[in-house]
DNA sequence: CGAGGCGGGACTAGTCCCGCCTCGGTGCTCTAGT
């Protein structure tokens, strides 16, 4: 079968999108791929379209349960059955069942820590893995240094499995996190794809205020004035539930938070009420957006700067997938660096925590460990990494330890003054990103950036200001009108 | 850094204010007990 006819065939499609093409090309050809396209241009066709034309079986490592499970519903729905999410969801019957006929699926989705469970590694041996997917592959970077660490052993799992070709997929990446994304997969002369990141139809827009009264405020306004629906980010889980209360209290309708605390149930309702119209606003932490297809949003709102400009350009990026005028809003008022800048201390352990713990861990149990030492997970999690990894002597493990804490947390802390300078800066707001990324050309487009040119009011809905009328005037207003239209007859 | 919670002291006895402390995001996995 011919790459179109499966196309038209199976997807129901009559051509490829920007630069779908050429990626499953190279993947036909067997090269190892790392692709980086916009938001929103069909990165999973890039891989299954590949699953019908060559024999074996895809293995996608995907960072999110909610996103395999999705996955594989599309896929049911052209038809396809050989497909499985092999996560936490499986009851342990229907794991065992899975596992025992492995060899069976075309498509198998699995996260990075299930991969690195007893057993899985073998099983998967006995399956001719023809193509390695990494979705989400900036994750390698942005999280395998701490949150998740079992992102940084993929290139040894899939030498394991006979390294099978990899494809590497992302939508933004700078130069530094695409090298990484290389060195731990392990990959050999990588046939790059690279697409812009800039998106002409989002106006980028800085709002500078003075206090978190005032941008409390200003927010209020703003999204009184926006065209919905629109995403609001916060840093603080608490903060998004409060500012749900404030806009709710001052007339602001069908707004809802979402956020890592919240019930996992709670989060698909939240979630699909979005995607349906049902919800306008929504005010959420990072944990929103990856898997989030609605391509009508007109606004994205940041309350709290982000830690790095990768992570802004992904949520600004879910607006306007249709093409459509859109706006980015970032508030800024003084010192709103300083939360992202504690944000990236507190996930690593600290000095002292990491001497106790290589000294003491034989010697106690863990639960007792983590009480003394006030270990978080993710703090623990890293000490166990690193712990199990070195066989030299305590000294040297631990020097060797810290000192991969201070590389880590001098990368974030720059991360974050770059944010921090970005927005300082008084230079064109699309033409640093562009830079940013390694690109030279973009053009300019009508509403450019709060620096350039820009007219706000074009991202208003149209009634607003006669909303924004006493009821008095109002009338007035009307009675104008009316008169406008009788006099001439 | 900055917001919020809490404890204690003060003064028309239950409320108010001050100072101190803590916390702040992202997700996978399994286990034990209902």
């Amino acid at each position: 079968m011919m790459k179109f006819q499966v196309l038209q065939e199976r997807f129901g499609y009559s051509s490829f999108r920007n630069g779908q093409e050429a990626i499953i090309d190279a993947v036909l050809k067997q090269q190892d791929v790392l692709a980086m396209l916009p938001t929103g241009t069909g990165k999973s066709l890039c891989y299954q379209l590949p699953g019908y034309l060559i024999k074996g079986t895809v293995l996608i490592i995907s960072p999110l349960i909610s996103l395999m499970q999705d996955q594989v519903e599309q896929l049911a729905l052209i038809g396809e059955r050989k497909a499985i999410a092999l996560n936490s969801f499986l009851n342990s019957r229907a794991r065992a069942k899975a596992l025992q006929n492995l060899n069976q699926y075309r498509f198998i989705y699995i996260s990075p820590e299930m991969l690195r469970m007893e057993g899985m590694i073998d099983r998967l041996k006995n399956v001719s893995i023809s193509l390695f997917v990494i979705d989400e592959a900036h994750c390698i970077s942005q999280w395998g240094h701490d949150f998740r660490p079992d992102y940084l052993s993929l290139g040894e799992i899939r030498e394991c499995l006979g390294a099978p070709p990899a494809l590497a997929l992302t939508a933004t990446a700078q130069k530094e996190v695409r090298d990484d994304i290389k060195h731990y997969l392990k990959l050999k002369n990588p046939n790059e794809f690279i697409y812009s990141v800039d998106r002409p139809n989002i106006a980028i827009m800085i709002e500078r205020v003075q206090t978190a009264n005032e941008k409390k405020q200003r927010l209020l306004e703003l999204v009184r004035q926006l065209k919905k629906p629109g995403i609001i980010y916060f840093s603080s889980k608490r903060v998004a539930e409060e500012m749900v209360e404030h806009l709710k209290l001052n007339g602001v309708k069908a707004v809802a938070a979402y956020h890592g605390g919240m019930d996992q149930e709670q989060r698909i309702l939240i979630q699909q009420q979005f995607l349906n119209d049902q919800l306008n606003v929504i005010c959420a932490t990072s944990a929103f957006g990856m898997g989030v297809n609605k391509n009508n949003i007109r606004f994205v709102i940041h309350f709290h700067m982000p830690g790095q400009v990768e992570s802004y350009l992904q949520e600004i990026g879910r607006a306007g997938r249709d093409g459509q005028e859109s706006v980015a809003i970032l508030m800024y008022s003084p010192g709103d660096e300083e939360l992202p800048l504690r944000l990236s201390e507190y996930e690593l352990p600290e000095k002292w925590q990491i001497d106790a713990y290589f000294n003491t861990c034989q010697l106690k149990n863990e639960t007792d460990l983590v009480a003394e030492l006030r270990l978080s997970e993710t703090q623990l999690r890293f000490l166990k990494h690193y712990y199990l990894l070195n066989s030299q002597d305590i000294e040297q493990q631990i020097n060797k330890v810290k000192t991969i804490r201070m590389k880590r947390l001098n990368y974030k802390v720059n991360k974050v003054w770059q944010m921090y300078r970005w927005i300082q800066s008084t230079d064109c707001r699309r033409k640093q990103i562009i830079t940013i990324f390694g690109e030279n050309d973009y053009s300019k487009p009508a509403d450019c950036c709060d620096i350039c040119t820009f007219d706000l009011s074009n991202y208003y809905e149209e009634l607003t200001h006669i909303e924004n009328l006493s009821s008095n005037s109002w009338v007035k207003r009307l009675q104008q009108l009316l008169k406008q239209e009788v006099n001439p007859l």
